[in-house]
DNA sequence: CAGGATCCCGGGCGATACTG
DNA sequence: CAGTATCGCCCGGGATCCTG
């Protein structure tokens, strides 16, 4: 059980699945991204510009693209004057979040562990 | 519960720790180094370079260092010619296999609805 | 054997300006 | 409003060579 992700890795290493996922899951926004939709449910393009800290217009755009060719979210585009379109996770998106929320949990939990853990090794690396 | 992830990082857009340990799955070979270690359990730098398929040799390094600042793993160092390394993780690294082993189950699962859908948005662009 | 030190390229990504 | 187009910087990270 526990051997099963690098044996999938070394069977299949240039088609690994764990490496298209973090690929995905590590991309700077895309999570950012699935996580704010899951919260706040359908969103407009500048919904979601104003909610993602820090993400430029060209990101969000190429983020979304991604996200809805994996068929994470999809795009519902309202043909009026000025533009409107909408965003919203596929079921397959909302099925990420619950992984993602282990991950989560994980993080608040030890965070405080690991910020201890990098200012000892800063300091014992000072000397 | 479904809200808390985007409300802690609108109360702390600087110091979010959804964005930190995203930050740290998302780096290019930090997890691939947690699962091996966690599948083959201490290794040593010369067998984790070969383990880890595609590291170079600078970047197992840093890897390896940053790892060992967050406290998920040890470095332990033998006084002999010729040198000898091993790294093992810690607990609290051990303790992100679980979260990590969540997401694999989901990528494993929906990699081929990704994929699929990934061809279908090809050939709808190709038009 | 386990890394440090350098050099260097590609592309991820931000800033800005323009458009239907 | 919701993008596209273009430019340019920075740096992640690979290749290579060197050392205790």
């Amino acid at each position: 059980m526990k051997k099963e992700i690098s044996r999938k890795c070394e069977n299949d290493r240039d088609n690994c699945p764990v490496k298209d996922v973090l690929n995905r899951v590590g991309d700077k926004w895309s999570m950012l991204t699935v996580i704010m939709l899951s919260d706040h449910g359908t969103l407009r393009f500048n919904e979601l510009h104003q909610l993602i800290d820090g993400i430029s217009q060209k990101m969000l755009t190429v983020t979304l693209k991604m996200l809805e060719a994996d068929g994470l979210l999809t795009r519902k585009m309202y043909a009026q004057i000025p533009p409107k379109v909408e965003y919203a996770l596929t079921p397959l998106g909302e099925s990420l979040v619950t992984p993602l929320m282990h991950l989560y949990d994980w993080a608040n939990t030890n965070m405080p562990e690991i910020k201890a853990s990098r200012e000892r090794y800063e300091k014992a690396v000072a000397v």
